[in-house]
DNA sequence: TCGCTCGATGTATCCGGTTACATCGCCGGA
DNA sequence: TCCGGCGATGTAACCGGATACATCGAGCGA
């Protein structure tokens, strides 16, 4: 009682009218019904009279009570919530994952609990306690390990990975064929020859895929002499920073970016720096974010239905039956960026 | 009965070694002891002899168990959680505030748990359900309506805003002088004298208050004449619908955004209208998101310390004792967009 | 040898809800 | 008048853990 009072989990003397929320027990004394009375009538249950409803109800508003749902989903074997593990919460395509996820969890009245294992230095720990508070979860590819992944599908958890997986049923796109035929588009429509491929292939499944189909597509058209990617991050600023380095060494003809965000960075900075856009570098994206469209010149890229996956993954992870491995159809999206003419209606120069 | 089996909460009949998670009483029977001593294991509580400890943690991995968090939760009244009530969490904005809140929760081991409104038809319910799961609240201005504020507080629930309140503790900028600030820049320096705002003003409390300091800053200069603002949404997608509303019109000396996005939506979007920047119009950000020094021109705005705003508010929420209101500084950044002179630096890395 | 201390472990209760089953009146039919 | 049935409500046993208190046995001093 002296020191630690806080940390005390509980006080065996309650009752005696502290601050403290109140419970089921509470409103039924003070209605001077039984708990089961209380619950049936928060339940709506048509077996309570009319008056006794009255009372019932008069008790919860003057007590502010609302039922813990902490007791509930003790009771019920199900939470109602569903779990999103992602590197981060940054960036629209992350952004557009969640809406797709929440869309569906809306519908069935769940509610979202989304991690981020990026700021988590303990993501196993973390994502196995998420688990705890879940009815499902939907783990992006490339955040937890495969073998962790598997423990929870073992252990009985409902898993849907977005992203390649053998552990669990897997809701992804094609990113190696998309990456290749943005490729392709570049060397045979264009006539690009060197180009080069600006992300961090080991930093994601997604990044190693766009790097391995970009890959293909060079070893078709002969070109496998292709250099080391340009190392760099997903988020614009990492765009910016590669443009720096593209300036100080050799332009490439093209390059091709691992996602939108890098790309704008590059398509605001190298202007800048005295190279024009397509004209001196093409500049690819992928995902097919608002900015893609919004940039100037705007951006071609590859879209991605991220809204479809994130809500197919969640009907999955809430208990929908789901093949082991959806693959969602992706789509070239060719804009100006890639030295293609513009719509009639944009910019002329 | 025939169609909702599965709403049925419990199977009384169980225990029948189905695919079920195992407890802490299938624990200690497995391992030949009582449930007390597997809770000791689980603790590190240093009075179980060593032998007894191996066998119990044989048992542990031998049937992958993981206490329930739930039940951990019900008894100890706490559930190591921190919700934050944000309208969508999408944009930079609310990313860099979640990080803030993040960093402070990785701290104290304490999960988060994230809930965007705007998706959400029934808010209230939502939060009033989070509230339920979590030991602390971060509510967005705006999100809620301060009743239920004030009743969450009432009820015993910590509660933290981040914005203008009156029910709750409080974490803010004070975004109207800052705008007033920003403002007479235009206005002073620059010598502008037609001046739009551009954002939704019943939006957010913050648009709102970003409007107002605008206003206070036209009519101190004797310029309150100023038209109705340009009602637009804070995204950069809006911001590019906003250029060809003031395209189609007549252009003003300077557009006031009430967010970076917003601004670079007008800023990628006008010169392919045909309209430079700052030399036919000078557009103003808030918030100083990454991508205002990215843009070009860089974007002159106000800068904001939202992770730190982010941090504060979730060590409140987490029980630090907090200020009524607690209100962190911002700082005019004046960069090109505005008219005034490139620095001699470009990008500071 | 007895009693006491102390370490190790078990028993039972509580956290807040839900609900199967029991109970209690009351009404109508035989 | 007695009994069956039914509507309304209460009782108590869960859900999964944590832990205060009880218990038990070994070691030790008197």
């Amino acid at each position: 009682m002296t020191t630690h009072d806080a940390q005390t989990p509980r006080s065996r003397t309650r009752s005696h009218g502290g601050s403290s929320r109140p419970t089921i027990r509470d409103i039924a004394r003070a209605a001077g019904v039984s708990v089961a009375t209380v619950s049936r009538v928060t339940h709506d249950d048509p077996r309570v009279a009319g008056e006794t409803k009255d009372r019932v109800r008069e008790a919860i508003d003057r007590l502010g009570y609302t039922p813990s749902s902490l007791g509930r989903a003790l009771s019920y074997q199900r939470t109602n919530t569903l779990g999103i593990v992602l590197p981060g919460i940054g960036g629209p395509y992350f952004a557009a994952l969640i809406e797709g996820a929440e869309s569906v969890a809306v519908e069935r009245g769940v509610a979202i609990n989304v991690l981020g294992t990026h700021l988590r230095p303990d993501a196993v720990a973390s994502v196995r306690q998420l688990a705890e508070r879940t009815d499902g979860l939907i783990i992006a590819g490339g955040t937890v390990p495969d073998a962790e992944i598997a423990r929870l599908a073992a252990s009985g958890r409902v898993v849907v990975v977005a992203g390649e997986s053998e552990d669990a049923p897997a809701v992804l796109t094609d990113g190696r064929s998309a990456a290749a035929e943005l490729t392709r588009h570049l060397i045979e429509v264009h006539g690009h020859r060197r180009l080069s491929f600006v992300g961090e292939p080991a930093g994601s499944p997604d990044t190693t895929l766009r790097y391995e189909g970009f890959r293909d597509a060079l070893r078709e058209a002969g070109l496998d002499e292709a250099g080391e990617p340009l190392r760099y991050g997903l988020d614009v600023r990492s765009g910016a920073l590669a443009a720096r380095q593209v300036h100080e060494s050799a332009l490439p003809d093209a390059l091709v970016c691992a996602n939108d965000e890098l790309a704008i960075g590059l398509l605001a900075t190298l202007p800048g720096l005295g190279h024009r856009i397509p004209q001196d570098v093409a500049i690819t994206g992928f995902d097919d974010q608002s900015l893609a469209e919004i940039a100037s010149p705007r951006l071609t890229t590859v879209h991605q239905p991220v809204a479809e996956l994130g809500a197919r993954a969640a009907a999955g992870a809430l208990g929908e039956t789901l093949d082991p491995r959806t693959v969602l159809p992706t789509r070239l999206v060719i804009r100006e960026s890639c030295g293609c003419a513009a719509d009639p209606e944009a910019i002329t120069d």
